[in-house]
DNA sequence: CTGTTAGCGCCTTCAC
DNA sequence: GTGAAGGCGCTAACAG
């Protein structure tokens, strides 16, 4: 371990000038020729500063905790890069607490990084939220990402009512008019319902069947496929996450449905498995990665004592090919999007 | 900050005293009743140790890092926890970097955590070896995870040939005779192919077509139909990932032949979505909890300076509905599986 | 521009 | 059983 001191010894001036160079704080008050021999020695040495002895002196322990409930589909791998992006500009580490939607782990989780000195703490809220997340919150400053569960605490959010009638707007705009809706009964699919009746309203659509899944994946393809059976005038499926709205492809392949002519379908959250499907997922993007910078610079700026205030981000449609025109086959016949049916 | 000094006043002992109780260390030496009095006003000033302090103290961090690719399908999830919950009985927290394959990044990620003072690191890595790793791993205890790259650090390795071998054998012992297997070119297919090659000769099997994929997306299910398509006599499929028999289920899907009926398959690493698939993939399960447990377990005995081997564990193979008896439609005439052709 | 002093919170060492 | 001293590596604050 080289020390601050070896260099000042070796460079024959004291700690406090190599000091002074190393942080680059007041860099006035070094000479150019200090500085460039106490460089190259750290250099020559491999000096590393000692973030143990950093932190016990700056009283700020340059950690943060990301407690999440689990690293799924590869959304939460696009929000950690982003984080980890801003993280490293600002010389912040993070420490990884997964929680498999255990709130009892969660709660262990907060707990520990409360004892660890973390800083901050990036927060996905599960269901439901832990008691001691009050208590917590006067010991590191928390920010909650993609869910609002606690009231006084900054949060960073997606607009998913936005983004679920971005989708279903699509679909009315393509001529649709039986839209069914597929969801699973959490948060965020609830949130999206509200977007997909709005935009069903703006098109003059009064009805629209839904089907509220189990949470498990069992039986799910085949609930759909009951739900297609008996809502046979359907020719759009909105599904609120891409899990679902791929189970919804295989629910119309055993129908013999062929998608998009038959059916279209749109999914959410742009998950990788939007493109590996066959055909690929339209759905609604959420930005994923800029989720994580955003969260992370509202951290930091959060950690130093300034105001932070909610910020709501905004998601893309991205159209592939699971989506066509209402009656398709017959599109080209057609001068252009029909305006009813 | 509550510090052992606050409690030592109010506890009216020295703050030696109270360290020993909290620290639990040398516990003779102190009397019963003033470690109950010392435990009581450190739970009523809510204490929570320092651990800038102790580390700066012990030269220890009790950070480590992780270094992964990507965190995909589920399968990192597992290792996470798994290292996670050793961890914290060891009082160690995981810092997490993700290299998205990127060796610039990874590198980067390994300095950083050198930087950090991280104790140690479980690595998994990546196809390209960075060269700095000799010059790292004299400052760090590095144990790699899953591929053995560099020789003289321990790794913690999963029998890739084995796993392999069980997931033909059971095909063979199906009375499959014509197993193709499908395979992307990195590192893990390849030691799985030797397992599979092994499982024919043992079978009396020498000749099966292989065909080896591309590592993006687009295309692999219109390769294996092709390949389906030139390999009629094909009864059963291999695939070195569960992503690559989700495919070749697509692909077996568009060519109108049934699973498990017309057509086997095994896929390799039990992911989630080898149980959300329809029908459910017959797959090898990589011990992915526990490998992360093991690592974790190798990298404390290797930071405590013990000497540590290299660790192989093995796979099971889980079966589900994508596998059947050669000719299953008939099976019931069949005495057993067929010793030959 | 440069140096000295002091102390962050913890715990090993030695003395009582 | 208990306590006092000291230092891990770093850097504010204050001299020069």
């Amino acid at each position: 371990m080289v020390t601050i001191q070896d260099i000042a010894n070796k460079a024959q001036v004291s700690a406090m000038t190599v000091s002074r160079v190393i942080t680059g704080s007041a860099p006035e008050k070094v000479s150019a020729a200090t500085r460039a021999r106490v460089l190259k020695i750290a250099e020559e040495l491999g000096y590393t500063p000692n973030i143990a002895a950093r932190a016990l002196r700056a009283k700020c322990s340059f950690l943060f905790g990301l407690v999440v409930s689990g690293i799924d589909h590869s959304f939460t791998a696009s929000i950690v890069e982003g984080i980890q992006e801003v993280a490293m500009s600002k010389d912040y580490s993070c420490l990884l607490y997964i929680t498999r939607g255990n709130t009892e782990l969660e709660i262990r989780s907060l707990e520990a990084l409360v004892a660890k000195q973390a800083d901050g703490i990036i927060w996905v809220p599960n269901k439901q939220i832990p008691v001691c997340i009050p208590k917590l919150s006067q010991r590191v400053k928390i920010v909650q990402l993609l869910n609002k569960e606690v009231d006084h605490l900054p949060a960073v959010l997606v607009d998913q009512v936005r983004g679920q009638y971005l989708a279903t707007s699509y679909l009315t705009q393509l001529g649709h008019r039986y839209i069914g809706y597929v969801m699973k009964n959490d948060r965020h699919s609830r949130e999206r319902l509200i977007g997909h009746r709005q935009a069903l309203a703006d098109a003059g659509i009064y009805s629209s069947p839904v089907i509220n899944l189990e949470n498990d994946w069992s039986g799910q393809v085949d609930a759909i496929r009951l739900f297609l059976t008996e809502n046979p005038q359907i020719t759009a499926i909105a599904a609120s996450t891409d899990m679902l709205a791929w189970c919804a492809i295989q629910a119309a392949g055993h129908l013999g449905r062929r998608i998009p002519d038959d059916l279209s379908i749109t999914g959410f959250d742009n998950i990788e498995l939007a493109t590996q499907v066959i055909p690929a997922l339209t759905s609604v993007d959420q930005p994923k990665k800029n989720l994580g910078q955003v969260a992370m610079q509202v951290l930091t700026r959060y950690i130093q004592g300034e105001e932070v205030e909610d910020v709501t981000m905004q998601t893309q449609l991205v159209v592939r090919n699971t989506t066509a025109n209402n009656g398709s086959r017959s599109v080209a016949l057609r001068p252009g999007p029909a305006a009813d049916r």
